[in-house]
DNA sequence: GAAACATATTGACAAACATCTATGCGTTGC
DNA sequence: GCAACGCATAGATGTTTGTCAATATGTTTC
């Protein structure tokens, strides 16, 4: 089991660079060196970010050698997925979409 | 159209007190002081975390009188809700999930 | 082993944030 | 009109955050 917590993985999420990031590992595994192209920052930066993100439970790293790969995490993804799926508007009524 | 900010609705929920917030109004419809009632913080506090929620897209207030009734916003949730879906994290394999 | 490379850590700093107290403003009910 | 109520705004303060330069650590290759 995973114990998310959503809070945290939205302030993971809430930096626009760490968004972005997501997005790229939910398009498949990707090393940081990679990631690191696609940014206008340095280094540094960019593994406080990963730091981040892994501490949150969202994404895995796994270090290969010199490389350290990086993937959503499955167990995570499909909890917050689940929560963020549970919340209605409509409820009790005084809403417009059908 | 609705062109939600995710990043920006995400920083909205990464805070503990707007995540509740947002849940209870999941549950429907609530005034301010209603929510106000759930929380250990101060009024002008809430007032804070409310703004930031609607500035996010997120909720809606809408004045009726003395109070101001707030509720999630159908549209920006639904979009919400379809970006959180669309992420994977089995994709280009290497993945245990299934 | 030395050089090159990928990543992490440390320390610093300005900007953003959560919270409070004090106060203002519109609405309701006597 | 006045008191009570619901909510917003302003200003202050301590904390957290995003970023960088400098440096360290570990790996690969020659």
């Amino acid at each position: 089991m995973c114990e998310i917590d959503v809070s945290l993985i939205c302030k993971a999420l809430s930096d626009s660079n760490r968004l972005k990031i997501v997005e790229m590992l939910s398009d498949g595994k990707k090393c940081g060196c990679k990631l690191l192209e696609a940014f206008n920052i340095t280094q540094p930066t960019l593994s406080h970010h990963m730091k981040i993100l892994e501490e949150s439970g969202l994404v895995n790293g796994e270090k290969q050698g010199k490389w350290t790969h990086y993937s959503l995490c499955c167990e995570t993804l499909k909890e917050f997925k689940a929560f963020i799926a549970s919340l209605e508007c409509c409820k009790g009524g005084g809403c417009e979409c059908q």
